[in-house]
DNA sequence: CAAGGAGTGCTACAATATAACATCTGTTGT
DNA sequence: ACAACAGATGTTATATTGTAGCACTCCTTG
């Protein structure tokens, strides 16, 4: 069972908080996962991991090649590629359709249809998992006879951070 | 105002629906539409609409490419991306994020927070309007501060006709 | 007919993603 | 110990998707 905290997934990330805490709770909640599913998560998927967890803004693969280089380890695109690939099986990251880019989940090995809020200046993206929204997709698509099976629900914005005109400008990016 | 009827936009595309309704009614939408607003629907921003809606599947921008190729026509990518960037812009097709793909708006002109249902069987993607799905969204996103501006809802799956394993499988692709 | 703008043609390139095969590494059965 | 195997990673090449930038045409307008 993952140890992150409930609240992650409900509020949007503060400016200011302990983003060292996501970090270190996020790998272990991954090393713990994939122990009780006897997966391995090798030095390289974890630091793939722990890259896409270094902020709470979607990261691109590239970008993360770039640091894996930086590192001075030896990396291509299907170093990058294949571990997303496990981490996404896993639920570990998601991946943002709408960026082309992945995000750390905070609630991995849970079920759960997840959202995602978006800001447009900032970047920081929070996963959200309103059970309204779920539901009123799944009313929807049942009324016309569709079977759901993967949903992508992207919503871009201001958090409220940034309407305040004090959100910090997005990352060098 | 656009004289497409309603129920194309809250049903799911028949297989054995008059197509040729389908493409000439978004036609002729997009000619008022553009006439409308002083906008230029020229030859080739007619035929890479008409393109789009050659079915009710979405359809890649080289796949467009090809067609415009086929007709002899000269064309590159920019000369897709172009026209396309111009339909995006008036609401007369979307972009289906999760395919990096395109497909026709049966309602253009109209304000309409829209979701898609995509079959991953045969490829039929309905455009649909939910007010509930839209207000859950809009309830979830003002109740964590954040100011919405774009949606992408996305859901794949099995529409009602693949579930019963009488649906034809998707057109070459 | 000069000037300007919108639309398109064209070349090159950027950004994202995957295929295919080689090599390494750790485990397992003998 | 060692052969055999499977999973993971390295490496090269290539596929797919999307843009930048500039030239040219055509139409409008003064």
């Amino acid at each position: 069972m993952a140890t992150t905290p409930r609240k992650s997934r409900t509020l949007f990330p503060r400016a200011g908080h302990n983003h060292a805490q996501c970090v270190s709770a996020a790998l272990a909640a991954a090393a713990a996962l994939c122990e009780r599913d006897g997966q391995r998560l090798t030095p390289l998927r974890q630091r793939v991991l722990e890259l896409v967890w270094s902020s709470h803004q979607p990261i691109g693969a590239y970008a993360i090649l770039d640091q894996l280089k930086g590192d001075g380890r030896s990396a291509a695109p299907p170093t990058v590629y294949r571990a997303l690939e496990f981490l996404l099986e896993r639920g570990l990251v998601h991946r943002i359709e709408s960026l082309n880019a992945f995000i750390g989940c905070p609630a991995p090995g849970v079920e759960h249809p997840v959202q995602f809020l978006i800001c447009r200046r900032c970047g920081t993206t929070a996963e959200i998992d309103d059970r309204r929204v779920a539901d009123a997709i799944g009313k929807s698509a049942s009324e016309r006879g569709f079977t759901v099976e993967r949903r992508v629900i992207e919503v871009s914005g201001l958090c409220l951070h940034c309407q305040d005109g004090k959100g910090r400008s997005r990352a060098h990016a």
